[in-house]
DNA sequence: CGCGATTTTGAGAGCCGTCAAGATACGTGG
DNA sequence: CCACGTATCTTGACGGCTCTCAAAATCGCG
């Protein structure tokens, strides 16, 4: 295939905090995989309530899923770094509920939707790693539910900084100095459900606790102990992770 | 097996609104069943935080999943009605990150943790399934950061009732008439994100309406078309949904 | 240097939370 | 059948967190 990355030179491979492929698994994966797609900062990906033929991977870059309600309100609802799966919903039903745009450039694979029946057909392996995939998802939104109705302002900012941070971190960005951080305060305010305004508010306090520091597009986390605490974390389940 | 519902008598079965097995794949269900838990109102069926040997599936009754704060704050995800599968989270990771409990005495399908590798191994149509239920929970979980994101009070609760009322027809409860609806005004502001003071002041304006009618346990829809517009409500997808 | 996007700050309003108390419903025991 | 206790629902008063409106400052970039 015509690819800058096939899937054995896929950068994702490398890191650690993913699960490795037989090779059986990683030439079905060759097979399947049907090309790349590059998008510009602020592209769309899917629209809200259409249909798509693909399915992506996220190899570079960050994008993001979101809601909308009919006078324009938006909700953004899980970030997708490299690693997640973004579309599945198209499998599985005639329309998703939900569109994706990039925050920055990006590099998707692209998968066939109507592959996947090969797939569970072929690699129960790999079908089980697309359920992970899903229920995985599932969890990022439990707990961005208990930020949005039961956290308060600082709180839900803390939290949603530290567990960026951590996820970012997992994906291979950043060492351990500051991590890219390409999201802009209104991006921030879409996914916690404040308004703009607030969360610069809120975040002038976070800074002045000094938690954290979050200027020209990085973040860093200067005491990761108080953040924890201020966003009420609750830590995660480490070890590899699986990816398609 | 010594249980009151074999498969091919489960009372799912009979509904339209889920998909058909194939014979073979109602034999295979058959020896995956390990068997069935009741329980009454109010009981606990999984616990936050610790990991489960079973998975269930609801055949009768209204269950809860939620989660909490360390300080107590409650937040609750997704209501599960007949046909919908709780705890799928253990078979994925070593721990779930939600709680259950049951709203009315509930009959639970019991399946094993241990044998979804064999069946994604044995029948994909049926892993296929799984992943689709895993898919659909996610979209009750976007549908609802929406709602508490982004909704006023008054619509997230028109929408709350819509939905539910919605989704109890579609699992065979309450023909044409009123819905059976065992939840009480704090579940409801558990789920939305409100207060119960607020969810009560604001359920009386819903019901000065005119668009809904919720007493002694039973909700009537008067306006359907009223009660959409109020909770921006977009029409969902139809069509038979598979269960386990 | 100039323009648009983003960030920052202030003022005032309103939705919703907390506190408090009473009313109603329901199950239990006498 | 009635008394009583508990759970749930209802209502009012008050306060505060967060929103909207508005405008200025800063940044990024051609």
């Amino acid at each position: 295939m015509n690819v800058e990355f096939p899937c054995d030179a896929c950068p994702l491979r490398a890191l650690p905090a993913f699960r490795a492929f037989s090779p059986e698994e990683l030439a079905f994966m060759d097979r399947f995989k049907q090309g790349e797609l590059h998008l510009e900062a602020g592209g769309a990906i899917f629209h809200e309530n259409t249909s798509s033929p693909h399915v992506y991977t996220v190899v570079k870059g960050w994008a993001f899923r979101y809601k909308t309600l009919p006078d324009g309100r938006r909700q953004r609802v899980v970030k997708d770094l490299p690693g997640d799966l973004i579309g599945l919903q198209a499998v599985l039903h005639a329309e998703m509920a939900y569109g994706a745009d990039s925050l920055t450039p990006v590099l998707l694979c692209v998968l066939p939707r109507t592959g996947f029946e090969e797939l569970f057909r072929s690699h129960p392996s790999l079908a089980f790693d697309v359920t992970w995939l899903a229920s995985n998802e599932e969890r990022l939104l439990d707990e961005g539910l208990l930020s949005v109705g039961r956290r308060t302002a600082l709180e839900r900012l803390a939290f949603l900084l530290w567990n960026l941070h951590h996820r970012a971190r997992r994906a291979g960005l950043g060492g351990d100095g500051p991590v890219p951080f390409p999201l802009t305060q209104s991006h921030v305010a879409d996914t916690l459900g404040l308004s703009l305004v607030h969360v610069n508010k809120t975040l002038k306090r976070l800074r002045d606790s000094g938690a954290v520091s979050w200027t020209n597009g990085s973040l860093e986390v200067r005491d990761e102990q108080r953040l924890m605490e201020l966003g009420v974390v609750s830590p995660p389940e480490e070890g590899p992770r699986p990816f398609l």
